[in-house]
DNA sequence: ACCCAGGAAATTC
DNA sequence: GAATTTCATGGG
């Protein structure tokens, strides 16, 4: 993959492995959305950032040193995911036919605390529902980027408020999750950073300190924040496509892609519902 | 009105 | 211990 950089933009080629909507809309994120001309914006790392997918390369509206400094790394431009989809569609063929309905999906390397709150916000609820708590969230306590543009709340901001300051943003039973987990991450008993050198089922079993946060949530952090693709974060539809379309195959079957296996299986599982309904 | 949504905690058996 | 109920909120 390269890309060329020009004065108030950077143009990535060789997008056969890149798809934004499937990557940015398939329910990994929460903080992107479609403008009406077709283009992406959304918040990470505290920047806000436009792109636009044309017939052969990415747009990226951003500096230079955006482009290199954040979002190569967001986007996980380092990774040859055209290799990772030949290893995994060698597995099942089910598989195979999910990477290639979005052979564009991939896994962005989210910050931790962001992705530990999004997934404790995703229980029980709906994608669609998900990005708007977490967008009311950011703005009730995170640093204002521009007029109406607000990054993820920082620890210490989310840490300071209570369960009673977080009903503007109607995360309904979850408001006491979120809180338990800043509190817990800003006085360090979960120290996020560590858990990269960690195994992953005790940094898994760390993550689970925090109320609110069971097996798959802390797949999911582990995953979507910690790039952890040994996981597989195991959702009502992953459970429904394990059934239905991969009878007798184990999550560890899919190595330690199992992740990526996962969240083109997911994305597949979400746009079929057909494949589900009752015989 | 009912059921479901990228689940987990609380309760009951 | 394993199975069931409850938890807020919003959309179909």
């Amino acid at each position: 993959m390269n890309y060329r950089v020009f004065e108030n933009y950077t143009e990535v080629f060789g997008c056969s492995d890149f798809n934004l909507r499937d990557t940015l809309l398939c329910g990994q994120c929460f903080r992107f959305s479609e403008n009406p001309d077709g283009s992406f914006k959304g918040v990470a790392f505290g920047r806000e950032l436009v792109l636009a997918q044309k017939s052969d390369s990415i747009v990226f509206y951003c500096d230079e040193k955006d482009f290199s400094d954040i979002w190569v790394n967001y986007f996980d431009l380092g990774q040859d995911y055209g290799e990772i989809k030949a290893e995994l569609s060698a597995l099942h063929p089910v598989l195979k036919e999910a990477a290639r309905f979005a052979p564009g999906i991939r896994i962005l390397r989210q910050e931790p605390f962001e992705a530990l709150i999004s997934f404790i916000i995703s229980q029980n609820n709906n994608i669609k529902r998900i990005s708007g708590i977490v967008e009311r969230l950011c703005s009730l306590c995170g640093d204002q980027i521009k007029e109406g543009v607000f990054a993820f709340p920082r620890v210490d901001a989310l840490a300071k408020l209570s369960s009673e300051d977080l009903a503007p943003i109607r995360a309904g039973f979850r408001a006491k999750y979120i809180v338990d987990a800043a509190q817990k991450v800003k006085s360090g008993e979960l120290n996020l950073k560590s858990l990269e050198s960690l195994e992953y089922d005790e940094a898994k079993k760390q993550l689970m300190k925090i109320k609110g946060v069971g097996p798959k949530v802390a797949d999911c952090v582990l995953l979507y924040g910690l790039h952890r693709t040994e996981g597989f974060p195991m959702d009502v539809w992953m459970k429904r496509a394990m059934e239905k379309l991969f009878t007798g195959v184990s999550p560890s079957d899919f190595g330690k892609y199992a992740g990526i296996a996962q969240q083109y299986i997911f994305h597949y599982a979400r746009l079929h519902p057909e494949l589900f309904k009752e015989e």
